[in-house]
DNA sequence: ATCAATAGGACTGATTAAGTTCTATATAGT
DNA sequence: ACTATATAGAACTTAATCAGTCCTATTGAT
């Protein structure tokens, strides 16, 4: 249950492959033969994220990818929304009124809190923490207290 | 992302209408009226419901289904997981090794991490904390300092 | 017996996710 | 200018999952 996507999956292990040379630019192609994911899928990845703000792309040849910002300031939370949209836990969350029982439903308000913890758990563990094990570990337990 | 299956939604406004009356029993049918879910989704989910140990059931006439134990001690993330089974926010996080790439994967610890998060989160809402708005929000924010 | 209820499974249709392919555009090097 | 190597974007196909229905068996009170 609450299963992320393999696409926002794959995007976090692209993302922690680039966070290792963080300033420097990387082609599709190379990611794809390091990270060992099929290339159309890395490219379709790598063209999202640009889109999303998460990556900068430079055309033509020598050109490719790069972190749009330092691996501490991405957040898993970004991630996230950037593959698979706005973070929503149920429909009506997201407010538009398409619910068909808008009337005697209470549900409402308490699924927007849930998800709101969820959000600043996701929000508390960046790509960084990702790629050093210690950080995320500290970061979250201490949300437990 | 990270949406809650619809029918995770409405076995929780089931069991919110169940609260209202937590020591009686109540029968598919009824609770398909009062809720306005159609019927077989609603036995559907009751019997699952059942099978997962949230509620109770006396087959035959004037049988019919009844929560477990005290709203209280019914939590979201019970419901969820009886719902839609163990939360596992990626597939290798459940632990079998169908993954491809586990070799170069550094990713599955930090996944769990979070996925133990989500969990916390999830454990500090109760059936109850859904009926009556302030108990919630209380317990989440305790989370978020 | 009969009626009202749950138990369990099989089945179908709808929706979404995953992955591929094709065409257009930009840029560095020669 | 030409060519090779990139990204940009969209359309398309297939696979998987979710949502919903239906049918048959079992249980128990009257």
């Amino acid at each position: 249950m609450l299963r992320i996507s393999k696409l926002t999956d794959y995007a976090t292990l692209l993302l922690m492959h680039m966070a290792r040379a963080p300033f420097e630019t990387h082609s599709a192609r190379g990611l794809a033969q390091r990270s060992g994911l099929p290339p159309p899928v890395v490219a379709k990845l790598l063209k999202l994220l640009a889109r999303e703000g998460l990556l900068t792309s430079q055309r033509g040849a020598a050109g490719g990818y790069g972190l749009a910002r330092a691996p501490e300031r991405i957040s898993m939370a970004q991630i996230l929304a950037a593959v698979e949209g706005p973070l929503a836990v149920t429909e009506c969350a997201l407010g538009r009124g398409v619910c068909d029982m808008e009337k005697g439903c209470a549900t409402r308000p308490h699924w927007q809190l849930i998800g709101h913890a969820l959000q600043v758990a996701l929000d508390a563990v960046s790509l960084a923490d990702m790629t050093v094990p210690r950080a995320a570990t500290v970061r979250l337990q201490r949300l437990e207290k």
